[in-house]
Formats: C-alpha cells, sequence, structure tokens
DNA sequence: CATATGATTGAA
DNA sequence: TCAATCATATGC
C-alpha cells in the first residue's frame, strides 16, 4: 500500500472518478488514523458543466483551488454538512471529482464515535457523511492528497470490481447537464448512497 | 450590509 | 416531503 503520486492525478476530471475507485481515502488526525475505500464519484467538467461549481470558468474565494494543481483538496460546505473533491486536469482547467461514499476500511471506533447511534453502513454512505466520519473539514481545503493529513493510497482494495455510470445526483435544479452519466460506483457494493 | 441559494441529511 | 442552518455570491 503506497500514496498515490501527482501523476496519478494528472487526467481529465472522468477518468480520474473511474480511476479512484477501489481507491483508501485516508486521513489522519490526533485521535489516529481513519479510512475508507472509494465506491462511488462524480465527475465536474469545470466550464462546460452546468452543474459544476466552475461553470464559465466562475472563480471566486470558493472554487479557487479547482483552478489549482491536480490532486488538491477541495472541501466544500453544503448546509450543515462538508463536501470533499479531488481537483482534476491542468492548472486553469477547473475540473473535480466529487467523493460520494466511502467502505469503511480503519479507524471504525473513530468513525462510530463520530457518528453515534447510527448503523454502520449509515457511516459514510453520502458525501455529507463520510466527510464526518473520517474527520474531514474546511481546514483540509487547499491541502494536497499526495501528503499528510489528507491522502489517497492504492493497492488495498481487491482488482476485480465492475464500474457502472448514472446520472449525478442532487443537481436536478440545474438544467440541461443533469443527465450526464458522470456519476462512477462500484456494481454491488453497500456503501452506494441513495 | 441584506438576501437568495444550494454538488445534503434526517426526520415526518 | 420539508426544514435545518451556513458559507458563498450577488444585489442594494
Amino acid at each position: 500500500m503506497k500514496p498515490l503520486k501527482q501523476s496519478f492525478y494528472d487526467k481529465d476530471a472522468l477518468e480520474l472518478s473511474e480511476a479512484l475507485l477501489g481507491k483508501l481515502l485516508v486521513k489522519d488526525t490526533p485521535e489516529g488514523r481513519a479510512s475508507g475505500i472509494i465506491v462511488e464519484t462524480e465527475a465536474y467538467m469545470g466550464a462546460e458543466d452546468r452543474a459544476a461549481h466552475s461553470y464559465g470558468n466562475r472563480r471566486t474565494r470558493r472554487t479557487e483551488i479547482m483552478f489549482g494543481k491536480a490532486g488538491s483538496v477541495y472541501t466544500y460546505q453544503m448546509h450543515t454538512h462538508t463536501l470533499v473533491n479531488v481537483v482534476a486536469a491542468e492548472v486553469d482547467t477547473p475540473q473535480a471529482v466529487l467523493i460520494r461514499a466511502v467502505e469503511p476500511v480503519e479507524g471504525l471506533h473513530l468513525m462510530e464515535e463520530r457518528r453515534p447511534g447510527r448503523k454502520q453502513i449509515e457511516w459514510t454512505n453520502g458525501p455529507g457523511k463520510l466527510t464526518k466520519a473520517l474527520g474531514i473539514a474546511m481546514n483540509d481545503y487547499g491541502s494536497h492528497y499526495t501528503v499528510p493529513p489528507l491522502q489517497i493510497f492504492d493497492g488495498w482494495a481487491q482488482k476485480d470490481f465492475e464500474i457502472v455510470t448514472g446520472p449525478r445526483i442532487g443537481i436536478d435544479n440545474t438544467g440541461e447537464a443533469r443527465d450526464y452519466p458522470w456519476r462512477f460506483w462500484i456494481k454491488g457494493n453497500s456503501y452506494i448512497s441513495r
């Protein structure tokens, strides 16, 4: 098991979404390490994607990191929840991959503490849930997945799994881009959201 | 400075 | 189905 290199992230969001499936998302905190296998992702294709924050190259303090180096951490606050993304493509191409669900691997006791009273299946089966379970927060914004405390490792999951695609979720009011099959997940995995 | 608006979740 | 509740964006 080893951290993925910079070169792994240098691809567009669609390719990266697929490549991230089966990888291990690792977060180190003072309390210990929590990690999970990425089982569901969504691609946000930057300037041409109606549903992306960076549609039409909209560049603000919030989206700034999407214009940065691939493999950067983009955290985003939605209502009371934090969502986490992996920045894709080259500098000035504002694409990103939203991590929607993971399967718990290490630090199960930490996740249980952070998601009190929930069944294990509900710890990480949604974008706002996994950030809470792993301890990912807005102070991870602008970090990079090749350095601690938030990293992505290779070589953990089993090799043979089937990838399925479908329309994205939660963007019904965003018009034309909503039906694009830019959501990816591992077939049959029970930690998929919705 | 005020208000509108979600890449969601959890409970009714 | 709907409200919670907040950072960001945009308008006055």
